[in-house]
DNA sequence: TTAGGTAGTAGAACAGGTTTCTCTTTCCGG
DNA sequence: CCGGAAAGAGAAACCTGTTCTACTACCTAA
């Protein structure tokens, strides 16, 4: 990034991990929360990475910068958090209604095709939140990591209801792997929508057979 | 980045895309990009992504900010070039003799073990690259899309010698796209290299059985 | 009530990627 | 050899992520 001026201090330890939800007492810091993680989407939404801009954000939610960097020690944290909300809410989504498809690969593709399918409504939005997700670095590990356990989780869960063997598991990760290695195709405009999901349909016929 | 001022200009459409090893004429300007690159993989190994700043690689390479532009247009294409050359040169070794192993996935697993033991011999060169590959927005194609395509050849070549099947291309292409999820996840210290490894010979297995 | 700590605001300051400007130097066709 | 274009040097300027400072508001425990 810009300046990530070598981290000082940093002795609580905590300075550099977001303020999750459930950190959050006040009612109003709740709020405060959303009106960020609003903006940045927002903003997203309309130009890419580029155009979340920590200052725009800041303007945005009706927030100082410095705050903004209370809830959010980065942009990067910024983007991965907002895409865990949206995760989140995929997933409560998914949840209200058993997943179509008669077969476990065929719910597996359905669910990712979801996902296609907002590429193509939101891509400055996909493209924002992807590329954060892969160029975080250990400082984010937290963040990244709850969003890769929603991803598999909401892959699992699709292969069918109960309790997931180890090598359904193991399918679904590597679904999930193929999704983010053509997510990422996708954002240099090596692949398109229907590559995506060629190549997502092939690999789960390789590997469901 | 800091600050990609909305690129302006740029009618030549060349402004966007690296000097290509093969467009420098001269001896002098294929030094000079060889010094470029030097400088930049040493810097990255001695420090990773953030260590590779474009006023240090332009001393390292005694080259003036502005040159160091010329030949590559930003951070994300010098990386990306750097990784590229790298690739050439692991192809170049690897085509001087029969890549060890009996069957096609040995092989490939084979070939993917190289990465990741260079993966503990030079971390941070690796998430260097990594990072920069997985950051890069469709400015970068060119390179990247050369990057994919070098990958892409050592895997199906590692598979057997003739001409793959259309089956084989896209296991390849799979493991590869497993591999690339798990650099991210590696670099992020999600997964040890150790666990690269069982996963690489998991999907191996899932697919080629 | 009051001292002290926490969260917030506003804005300056800093760092590093990128662009721009102004020379010099090099190269090349005539 | 000559003049102009292209390439390079050097350095300033610009933009945006990040950090820091000063100040205010509020909340809580003594």
């Amino acid at each position: 990034m810009a300046a990530p001026r070598t981290r000082t201090g940093n002795a609580s330890a905590e300075l550099t991990r977001s303020l999750t939800a459930t950190d959050l007492g006040s009612a109003a810091q709740r709020e405060r929360r959303k009106r960020i993680l609003d903006a940045t989407l927002a903003l997203a939404s309309k130009g890419g990475y580029e155009a979340v801009q920590m200052r725009a954000v800041a303007d945005r939610a009706d927030v100082a910068l410095g705050t903004l960097y209370r809830y959010f020690p980065s942009k990067i944290h910024l983007l991965v958090s907002g895409l865990a909300r949206e995760f989140e809410r995929a997933e409560e989504r998914l949840s209200r209604s058993p997943i179509p498809g008669d077969t476990p690969p065929d719910r597996v593709l359905h669910v990712l095709s979801l996902v296609t399918r907002s590429m193509q409504r939101e891509p400055l939005l996909i493209e924002a939140m992807t590329r954060a997700f892969m160029f975080a670095d250990p400082g984010a590990a937290t963040e990244v990591n709850s969003v890769a356990r929603l991803m598999e989780s909401m892959l699992t869960r699709a292969m069918h209801d109960g309790e997931p063997t180890a090598d359904e598991r193991a399918i679904a990760r590597i679904i999930g792997d193929v999704w983010l290695s053509n997510l990422v195709a996708w954002v240099t405009r090596r692949a398109s929508a229907d590559d995506v999901t060629a190549h997502l349909e092939l690999a789960a016929r390789l590997l469901l057979r």
